[in-house]
DNA sequence: AACCTTATTGCAATGCATTGCGATAGACTA
DNA sequence: TAGTCTATCGCAATGCATTGCAATAAGGTT
């Protein structure tokens, strides 16, 4: 299974963002420390991850990595945001569709909300998200993790609109 | 595309838990009601959703209609639990492996949450959530579907356990 | 340099969900 | 009852994500 693995990220285990080393020497630092190999293809994954920065499908990266080396396949691919994501530098969320949807860690952690009314797509900021996170810990005891966090309902507007 | 039928379903629309009318009738009512037909199909369908009225994934009711009428193909089951969907009689949400899991809407609309430590799954009813929705609508000015939250974080025993 | 161990990769197959299309069958009209 | 319109269904194909397995390549050891 793909999402359990992202219970092993512990806390403090995430890469502090180091001014020191590059995105890419960080990374390879991470998984040669786990006794695992930092590959072409790796790297390639990761700078096509970090080059569309904002959010990118599974198969949009599979698609981008394959246009710059043709011998990738899908499952390196896969299992290479797999291990981004073990490693804490990477996350991914299903969208409204149970499509996934990456982005880098890089790109500060933030929720994701979607009006089913017109499909409205905002981002939730940390600090925007953390009054709701407070209420769910309140209610739940629960730590939620901001990254996963994907709501749907109503915008202001579509709600204007359906009151009226 | 799939989840964006359930923003068709407008305030007001939603079948008002009528001690009258049982489920099929109902149903068959709602869709007769569209111009559309009420097929064996769909009865058994409805029927085998509201036996398993806990959870069920889209392949486990596909596999349950099947045991019970070999002739019913995954496209009719699909396109069904979207026909519910539109009336508002069943609704779906991604878990955590962004597989679908769909219940009756007779049962109480409520939200998932998922420990990432433990893999534990638990429920959120209506009133607990109340708070929760009240700060999503405090922040962001959205109205929160409650049916769609799927929340992921790690509960309090594995909290306490990563604290250590 | 030859060797061993193990991570990584590609391939092919699988599962779930979705969609287009032609065939069928239901409902309604005359 | 015959005829028309259209919703529904089954089939086959497609797309995305995942997994098992065998071949390969990388790293470390002697």
């Amino acid at each position: 299974m793909h999402c359990n693995k992202v219970s092993r990220i512990l806390p403090g285990m995430k890469p502090t963002p180091d001014p020191q080393g590059s995105l890419a020497t960080r990374l390879q630092a991470a998984v040669q420390g786990r006794g695992q190999r930092w590959t072409e293809q790796r790297q390639l994954i990761a700078d096509v991850l970090a080059a569309s920065d904002g959010h990118a499908t599974g198969a949009e990266l599979v698609e981008r990595v394959r246009a710059a080396d043709p011998s990738a396949t899908p499952s390196t691919v896969y299992r290479t945001l797999d291990l981004l994501e073990e490693l804490g530098f990477a996350s991914h969320h299903h969208g409204v569709d149970g499509r996934e949807t990456y982005h880098l860690e890089e790109v500060l952690a933030h929720g994701h909300l979607h009006c089913q009314g017109c499909g409205a797509e905002v981002e939730l900021d940390a600090a925007a998200a953390k009054p709701i996170l407070a209420a769910i810990e309140r209610v739940t005891g629960y730590a939620a993790d901001l990254d996963h966090l994907s709501l749907q309902g109503r915008c202001p507007s579509c709600r204007a609109a359906a009151a009226r």
